[in-house]
RNA sequence: GUGUUCGUAGCUCAGCUGGAUAGAGCAACGGCCUUCUAAGCCGUGGGUCGGGGGUUCGAAUCCCUUCGAGCACGCCA
């Protein structure tokens, strides 16, 4: 189905060609003045100077071009050039139907379908989450839903920070504390046992230990680092020592995440391209695209139009040892090899720009991907406290995902536990509580612009007052309740029919509905949820107004109820459509 | 130092491919429940869009400059 404003525009644009001027011009927007029209041109002023002539004069001359257009109740200029307009009913009306008809609102496929790769999450094996990953997860799950809806195959990717250091580490601390564990026998031959010699706590506990002591011991970092190249050179026991952590951890992972309501595809990590990054290096010695620095291996990158020196991209630390560039490198090749994506999107925080642009710029030139493969930053800001500094705990340090998601489950809990006018039973009421709380959470969050820090503030996303996620699902609630006690009237649903709007409030959620196409096409093509949520929350006020003028199930004029019915129907479906998009889910009532 | 992002109401944010009177929410104040969920709705007050200059018929939006804040700048990720 055309969008809503593009069927508006073709007829105005037409007007526009009929009276000698470039159709161009008459592309349609809503209106800024709701008091005067629905939709607006402005057309003939941006014509004016083009066609050397007064823009009023070309206002009018299309305007006659427009007067007898069935689509259009009003048309009217207006000093000094505007073209105002107002629909009919009847092609609103008709329209909306279409819509409830049709697969995804009528929403419009693309011709060719685009692979595309999102890597988000990138939390480290052996770490507990804590809100530093919470962007990440909520961000790129909602891109990834909306690149889905729009009709392209897309695959989460969580890359998993699992090789390095970090997991040397660990290994160096369990053999300090467990120097007896088969794992360190190098004698040993037989099977490795099945269950790992640790639990997930503590393996979060092990990590943060050993990385303090590394500060200050030098002798004990000196043993982690051997450890690290015994791991990734094969020593059967580091190996073995290596997937119980990564087991442990990704099933703690995968339970986390899972309560976000956030699921990956693929559980890639930087591991998984450790053998192919000896074949990655050579192939851009020989190519001539990697050079040596300051003994260090590095590909440059400048390019002339910089407006800054754009450092070069290294493949090789100067002992030799790989690094962050290199595992993301040889990731890219490595999906370009089994994926083929024609577009790969990373989101992460915003302060790695630099860093991605580099090493982009240098999968570009070195002809790991496609010249027509895209590589797209999204970048995001820092979530801060009410200070609006970094978030912490009142302590201080830095706040675990679990301990912050308990408190607010617990305070929106509280919150329905002490609601008198819907009571329901303890299970019901925790269910509810978390479906809540993960709605105010993320749209807290999506709700601004996901390149600019935010603060964070608890108090007011859970509220249900103003723009958030509680408002949101406190209205399909409403909705639903309305749609059962209508059944339970014996009214019926499926059999329902939109009718033409018979108030001002009514006519305005229908043309918010119909905004819905355009609104999701700019949400994806700007990778910007907070569109979605824009839109949402407009039209929950929209037909919260609505609602509050008209009494729907008392209506004695069956036909009149029923196409108030089809309206809450698709009213429905439309905010549940796009909270899906967003990551959560609304409750039967609240 | 270089680059980059940002500066909109007391607070938190939209709007930024130039258009009419710059929008919301919170907070403040005042209304609306014997009838579909008051976690709601309606209303009032509140703004030199950081400052200055420019382009334009028209600038919060584009350009320059200046002040202020954040962030990044080869062997971390």
């Amino acid at each position: 189905m055309e969008k809503f404003l593009d069927l508006i525009s073709k007829e105005v644009q037409a007007a526009f060609g009929a009276a000698g001027y470039e159709e161009e011009l008459g592309r349609v927007t809503v209106s800024d003045r709701p008091d005067r029209c629905e939709y607006q041109c402005n057309g003939a002023l941006a014509g004016a100077k083009k066609y050397k002539k007064a823009p009023m004069i070309i206002a009018d001359e299309v305007a006659a071009h427009l007067k007898d257009k069935a689509i259009f109740s009003q048309v009217e200029t207006a000093a000094p050039g505007f073209l105002n307009l107002k629909i009919t009913e009847a092609f609103l009306t008709e329209y909306l139907k279409q819509m409830s008809q049709s697969e995804k609102f009528g929403l419009e496929m693309p011709k060719e379908p685009e692979t595309i790769v999102i890597d988000y999450g990138g939390p480290n094996v052996a770490k507990p989450l804590h809100v530093g990953h919470l962007r990440s997860a909520i961000i790129g799950e909602s891109v990834k839903r909306i690149a889905r809806y729009m009709g392209h195959q897309v695959i989460g990717d969580i890359h998993l920070g699992d090789w390095g250091l970090q997991m040397g580490l660990i290994i160096t601390e369990l053999r300090e504390r467990c120097p007896d564990l088969v794992y360190f026998d190098e004698a040993y031959e037989g099977e490795y046992p099945q269950e790992a010699p640790f639990t997930i706590s503590e393996l979060e506990e092990i990590y943060p230990a050993a990385s303090a002591r590394s500060k200050e011991d030098a002798p004990y970092k000196e043993k982690a680092m051997e450890a690290t190249f015994k791991l990734q050179s094969g020593v059967r026991g580091y190996r073995a020592l290596w997937d119980h952590i990564i087991r442990v951890s990704v099933a703690d992972l995968k339970k986390n995440y899972q309560k976000l309501h956030v699921a990956f595809d693929l559980w890639k990590g930087e591991s998984d391209v450790h053998d192919r990054i000896p074949g990655m290096v050579s192939y851009m010695k020989e190519n001539g695209y990697a050079h040596e620095s300051d003994g260090a291996l590095v590909v440059d990158v400048k390019e002339e139009t910089d407006t800054r020196e754009i450092p070069p991209c290294m493949i090789l630390k100067s002992d030799g040892a790989s690094l962050y560039n290199t595992t993301d490198l040889a990731t890219i090749m490595e999906r370009m090899e089994q994926i083929t994506p024609d577009q790969m999107i990373y989101v992460v925080d915003k302060r790695q720009e630099l860093y991605f642009e580099q090493v982009f710029r240098c999968a570009r030139k070195t002809g790991l991907v496609k010249p027509d493969t895209k590589l797209k930053f999204l970048g995001f800001g820092t979530m801060n406290g009410k200070d609006g500094k970094a978030f912490k705990t009142r302590e201080g340090g830095v706040m675990r995902l679990e301990t912050l998601l308990r408190d607010i489950n617990e305070g929106m809990y509280k919150r329905i536990a002490d609601n008198t006018e819907q009571e329901m039973p303890a299970e019901e009421a925790r269910i509810t509580a978390e479906q809540v709380a993960l709605a105010a959470v993320k749209y807290g969050d999506l709700s601004n612009q996901a390149s600019k820090d935010y603060i964070f503030d608890m108090e007011k996303f859970s509220s249900s007052e103003g723009d958030t996620g509680p408002y949101i699902l406190y209205t399909i609630a409403r909705i639903k309740s309305i749609l059962r006690k209508y059944q339970q009237q014996g009214g019926d649903e499926s059999t329902v029919s939109l009718r033409e709007a018979h108030s001002a409030a009514e006519k305005d959620l229908m043309m918010k509905l119909a905004g819905f196409q355009a609104m999701m096409t700019g949400a994806f093509a700007e990778t910007a949820p907070h569109k979605i949520c824009g839109y949402i929350y407009d039209l929950a006020n929209a037909f919260n107004r609505f609602y509050h003028e008209t009494k729907i199930l008392t209506e004695e004029e069956e036909a009149k109820k029923a196409g108030w019915i089809a309206l809450l129907v698709l009213t429905k479906e439309i905010l549940e459509t796009c909270i899906d998009l967003l990551g959560f889910s609304a409750p039967e009532r609240m």
